[in-house]
DNA sequence: CAATAATGTAAAGCTTACTTGACATTACAC
DNA sequence: GTGTAATGTCAAGTAAGCTTTACATTATTG
């Protein structure tokens, strides 16, 4: 899952750690998020956008599963 | 976790087992999430809102971690 | 260049989201 | 009242998010 916070994250200039701790999870989790790795709780990914005054949806490139 | 699934799943006269269906889980994890049992990945919880034409903020009460 | 901060990578373990299956209860149609 | 659809609950197993530790590589700064 793709997203922008690599990029949020440098235009408020801030560490890897300092979100990790901000957000409350381990600097592991975040590089895993940043890089695509895997799929954050919905918890997580929420707290992340608020630590860049943001939304969910303005944060995470989010791809709507097709119907059957 | 509290939600407004239900709710909408009433409102769009679907059942659990036909929203399960259509975001791709089991009608255990409707139940679970619906129930606040727990906190979906953030894809479900996508999935879900798309399901009732909304965005996550709007089908999820979320609740913003404390800073420190 | 040297020192230190920031990032990347990898592995092992824990926790919890999610599945599967089985059965019991409630609601609704006939 | 009987049959069937929908919901609720419980339990055991699998998968994946997340942690911890450790170390290697790439900036950045003095």
């Amino acid at each position: 899952m793709k997203n922008r916070i690599k990029d949020l994250r440098k235009s408020k200039k801030m560490t890897q750690e300092e979100l990790a701790i901000k957000v409350g999870v381990s600097r592991q989790s975040i590089i895993a998020i940043e890089s695509g790795k895997y799929n954050p709780s919905l918890e997580l990914a929420y707290n992340i956008s608020k630590a860049f005054d943001s939304i969910i949806e303005d944060v995470f490139i989010l791809e709507e599963r097709g119907e059957e």
